[in-house]
DNA sequence: TTATTTACTTGCGTTTTGCAATTGAAATGG
DNA sequence: CCATTTCAATTGCAAAACGCAAGTAAATAA
């Protein structure tokens, strides 16, 4: 018989290997959350990501299915940068994210009505976003 | 007048500065699911860590206050690592970053038993996680 | 007393990162 | 038009991080 075993991957690793980088999540932040979508804009975050790492960020992003590539019709050169859904639905994962950061570091701050909102009614906060998100490139 | 400005940093951040690399999230879901303590325990995960970047990964999450290096008095070879709470308070992101990789990777599997508490009644569910981790390292 | 276990550390070659300079295509200005 | 600027990258190189194998020290077991 042929090997019937199917290869079941711990969802951590899976994750990983998309996201767990130093910058995929800063993009993701920029992109999500800061209505960013341009090259230039994204090269713009305060901690300073290096021209080709976001480059070869993007295109991993796109290879994985976070992003889709486009190009302005009135201007060719400009590019953005479109947020998949499978991109949208990490939302839950930054605010759960962000909400531990805020617990732990005193340093860390968000915007406290984000944070309220969090708390009171997660489900349409994140809605709320993801419609944003969406609108923002359309 | 003196800087009163407060420096707030990005939630985002932070949580990378803490466990945005390869390994960290690896070893802390081996502490609070997996149920590991030991050194030689936390060595045998599937991923195949080194030993040299694990030993660099504990004594990184101890200053973070992740963990509490401790020996065992009736072996004072072996050492275990106890988790604080401010790991166990990790245990929502790493089940919301499961959700994602059981939906969005094909190859990806949790324990269904885990994914159907975590959609019916998460908090329980997490509290229980937290519950049995703490009563595991008494 | 010797061997084994445990938790690391060290050395070293490879890979990834960060920084600066450069490129090429497209738009804009004179 | 033709030169300049803008935009989205690419390239080259030094520095840092990583991965593997071997080695070490302390404690226990035989």
């Amino acid at each position: 018989m042929s090997d019937l075993k199917l290869e079941n991957r711990c969802p951590i690793d899976y994750a990983l290997e998309v996201f767990g980088d130093r910058w995929t999540l800063i993009v993701l932040r920029d992109l999500m959350l800061s209505g960013k979508r341009h090259y230039r804009e994204l090269m713009t975050s305060k901690e300073g990501i290096a021209t080709n790492i976001l480059a070869s960020r993007l295109k991993k992003m796109e290879a994985d299915g976070l992003v889709i590539r486009k190009h302005k019709p009135e201007d060719k050169r400009q590019v953005f940068y479109e947020l998949t859904d499978k991109a949208l639905d990490l939302i839950p994962v930054l605010l759960e994210i962000s909400r531990w950061s805020v617990i732990y570091d005193k340093h860390t701050a968000a915007p406290p009505e984000l944070m309220r909102r969090y708390q009171e009614e997660p489900q349409q906060l994140i809605a709320d976003l993801q419609e944003a998100a969406r609108v923002r490139q359309t």
